[in-house]
DNA sequence: GGCAGGTTACTCGGATAGCGATTGTCCGAGTTGATCTGG
DNA sequence: CCAGATCAACTCGGACAATCGCTATCCGAGTAACCTGCC
């Protein structure tokens, strides 16, 4: 039961791209830097972004990533779910139907109650992320981010876009 | 993001312990015949089962386990976590901090928003697995299973505790 | 017949290999912007 | 000076290794029941 560790790096890029100049785009390599992960890697990361339909990207010279929709209508559960995949993280395997006691498999109408209650409480953490947008995400970030990051970041930014 | 596979068979066994006459223990051997399991890996997971105080065990002759205390009393939560272990699937690692934007570590006094909003969807999915009691699955359980395997299951226990 | 001691067989517990998924990396295909040349 | 074609550099995308955790297994330590012999 462990995240995989690109969901945190996807979704910061997320809001990163996010708070770029509109008709500009990032590179992979560029955010890379910026939060000093390995730059391959994130790319990777991206890609399945951009398969996801949550950046887009550009080819060639001044190319790069960049938000494919607005900030309010991406949630976290999209960036997770692209990240990490939408299979449910407890998978029933029917072991009721196992062993000398089990009877007919047709016997069985209903999914087993375990699996209900698991499936349930899975539902209740998409809900949770669903309702976190992006935006909300920005917002925060920057309303609690230090003063000097800001400067520093706002600095780094125009040196890259210029 | 897979929970681990143990964690079905352990909720298994236990609400099968649990309907298990008092005083009356089953070792790990038995319950990996009733649901077609590997022997020695369930009892790895039993073991943690002991170990987080759910299940005790009884050695040698006419031993094996059982429930420590009430089906009322076990959650599932408590069962996942005694097999996955009880550390969040989001780790921040706080990249935020990093790059060369980054102000200085005392800065920050929050915890990144980021992690607050997936540790609260986190917390959703724990507090459903906590309301939710072992005496609950074995009673959905029982109700549900099909009259063959009723009736299989209470002759071969009857065989086995003989 | 009852009891004590020894034996035996059965149980759990931790230490030990194998495998798959995640992590991490690389190079090639494609595209865009800039440049150079000719009119 | 302008337009068009060429060129070159920069970007993403998918294919390729290494490491870590999960899966699976085994044997040794400990215990309780049982059996036997004695009182």
């Amino acid at each position: 039961m462990k995240l995989n560790e690109g969901v945190e790096w996807a979704i910061h890029s997320c809001a990163f791209l996010g708070a770029l100049p509109p008709d500009k785009a990032l590179p992979a390599f560029q955010l890379a830097t910026y939060f000093d992960l390995p730059a391959p890697y994130l790319a990777k990361h991206l890609q399945q972004l951009s398969t996801a339909g949550i950046v887009e990207t550009r080819k060639g010279p001044k190319g790069g990533y960049r938000l494919a929709k607005s900030p309010d209508n991406i949630t976290l559960l999209e960036i997770v779910e692209a990240i990490d995949g939408r299979s449910p993280c407890f998978q029933c395997t029917e072991i009721r139907q196992k062993g000398p006691s089990a009877a007919k498999s047709s016997e069985y109408t209903r999914p087993c109650s375990i699996a209900r209650a698991m499936l349930s409480a899975e539902k209740a953490w998409r809900s949770e992320l669903r309702k976190v947008s992006l935006a909300e995400i920005q917002c925060t970030g920057v309303t609690e981010m230090p003063q000097e990051q800001l400067e520093k970041t706002a600095s780094w930014m125009k040196d890259i876009l210029s």
